[in-house]
Parts: C-alpha cells; sequence; structure tokens
DNA sequence: AGAATATATGTAGAGTAGTTCAGACGTTAA
DNA sequence: TTAACGTCTGAACTACTCTACATATATTCT
C-alpha cells in the first residue's frame, strides 16, 4: 500500500547551490517548497489514499456508506469471503476509518471517519459515478 | 497500484440462496447492493486513490497545486531524482491526472483534473493539514 | 461440559509496485 | 557535425500487498 516510502524520501533533499541538480526557476521551487506538507503528514496522506485503493476495501466502505453492517453480511454484499474482509477492516480499524460494536458473537461495522465519505464521494464522481444510486430520475428532460 | 482487482473481484459475487453465506439482514444486504456501482467504476476508483498512495506521487501533485513545473524543478521540489519524477509523471499522465507542455527539450506538467485537487484538499484535512502554508501564524518555537 | 457459530489472526505464496542504473531520444548551442 | 542538455524508457532488484487456508478466540446453545 505505501510501505518503504520513508526511506525514499529522506536522503535526497539538496539544497539550491548543489551542483547535481540543475533549477529552472529556483524562486517557484523555494516557494512550492514553503508549501509543502511536512514529511509525516505526507505519508500519512499517501497511506490514507492506500487505504482506498483497493477494490474491495472500497466495496466495504461503500457498503459501511449506508449504516453500520456485520461481517458476514460485508462478505455477502462484496462478494470478498469472511476471511478477506475481516483482514480489510483490520487495517480500517487500525486507521480509525472504521469502528467497531460488539454484540455477542456479531461485529458491527460502521465509519468512523467523515473525511472518507467526502474522499468517496470525490472519487465516484471522478470515475463517473453512475451507480444505481442517486439516478432515480430517467435522464431524458 | 492496483494490479490483479480485476481478477479477484469477478468470480465472488454469490446469489441470495447461496448456502455457503450466513446472511444476518439479508434485506440491507440487497439494499447495499442494489447502491453498490458496478465493478468497473469501483476498480476505476480503487485505481485512482492508489496513484494517490506513493508519496512522491502525492508530493509532485501537490507542488502542482501552485502551477506547472518542470520536471527537474519537481525533482528539486519533492526530492525524488529525475527518473523517479518521470516514472511518476509518466503513471500520472496515462491516468490524465496531469498533461504536458513541451517547449524546447523542457516538459512542463500542470494538473489536469480538478477533482485530484479536491481529493487531495481533503486528505490533507483529514490527516491534519498543519502544512506551513496557511498558517502564517507563527508557533511558539 | 461440548458443539456450533461469528469473527479474528497467522502464515505462505503469487503477484505487483517503486527505486535505481543504464542508456535512448529529441532539442539546442558551438 | 559534435557535444551538452532535459527528459523518457527499460530492466533488475527489493519490498510490499493481497489472497487463501488453517487455526485461534470468544460467545451462544444444548
Amino acid at each position: 500500500m505505501t510501505g518503504k516510502s520513508t526511506k525514499s524520501t529522506s536522503s535526497k533533499v539538496l539544497s539550491d547551490s548543489e551542483c547535481s541538480v540543475r533549477l529552472v526557476d529556483a524562486g517557484k521551487v523555494e516557494m512550492v517548497k514553503s508549501k509543502m506538507p511536512q514529511d509525516a503528514n505526507v505519508v500519512d496522506l499517501a497511506a490514507t489514499f492506500g487505504l482506498l485503493s483497493d477494490p474491495g476495501r472500497v466495496r466495504i466502505l461503500i457498503a459501511l456508506l449506508e449504516g453500520e453492517m456485520c461481517v458476514c453480511d460485508l462478505a455477502a454484499t462484496t462478494g470478498l469471503s469472511e476471511s478477506g474482509v475481516s483482514h480489510a477492516l483490520r487495517l480500517l480499524r487500525a486507521s480509525r476509518v472504521v469502528e467497531v460494536r460488539r454484540s455477542g458473537r456479531m461485529a458491527y461495522y460502521s465509519l468512523a471517519d467523515s473525511h472518507v465519505r467526502m474522499l468517496l464521494d470525490v472519487g465516484l464522481t471522478h470515475v463517473g459515478h453512475a451507480g444505481q444510486q442517486r439516478l432515480t430520475m430517467a435522464s431524458s428532460g
């Protein structure tokens, strides 16, 4: 998903006077560098997007947009194995994207993060978003 | 980034009468299934998020939020090698997330997709977004 | 208590992504 | 033309992710 990233980014930032790098617009480079979020934030951001980079997890999260569901219903809904759903939920739980409510031997999951809702929404719009959901009206007219 | 996804998702969707799956709330499962976007859209969505799941690419895109930049300036800004930047831009170009303007031997890249802008914005908010950008006031120290 | 259920976890294998190095291509200057 | 430059590409190596199977834990029922 993300991974090795931290290593690769740390040992490369060169100063302006570095002779091994050509700068075409040094002023812009400085300006943009000053606006660049901290390393840790960039890594976290990439990791968050990484959580959404798997179709199975996306399906799970889209399902949870409609409210809490238990693991076996999520499996039936998404077409994943129950083990697969559990693994996916583990990841999402670790990043506080979903949260659990336990009742007996059941585990009911729900979205814990409103940003994810927004990301899914923008993303669905981006890819064409013609789910069978919001198109209740016939398109001609 | 994404990859095998299409294979794994296609051969798994079970019908309601499948005996191998327990349903706790069959009605909800049906409702959610009816709202689930098409397979291809889910896969595309995951692939789009996958593009944003690498810190190097995220840095490049954040840099491009400020306007077009050439490859070597992007390398200097992000701390990646020029080859690395080129590889990253190739991916982003293939998905029409960025576009090129060529001038002589230079290549100037810019964002080609407003959704990506929104995704980055929501994402940055999500992770804490305390870049040194909008916080003009100095924090103590 | 033991069996069945619902979920969670460990692990191995296959596939895939990111980095690096080497070199290719097209452009400009001498 | 040759040389220098900016960018692009291919291939190899490493490290990761996902899936599947097996098993573990916790809860309920008999």
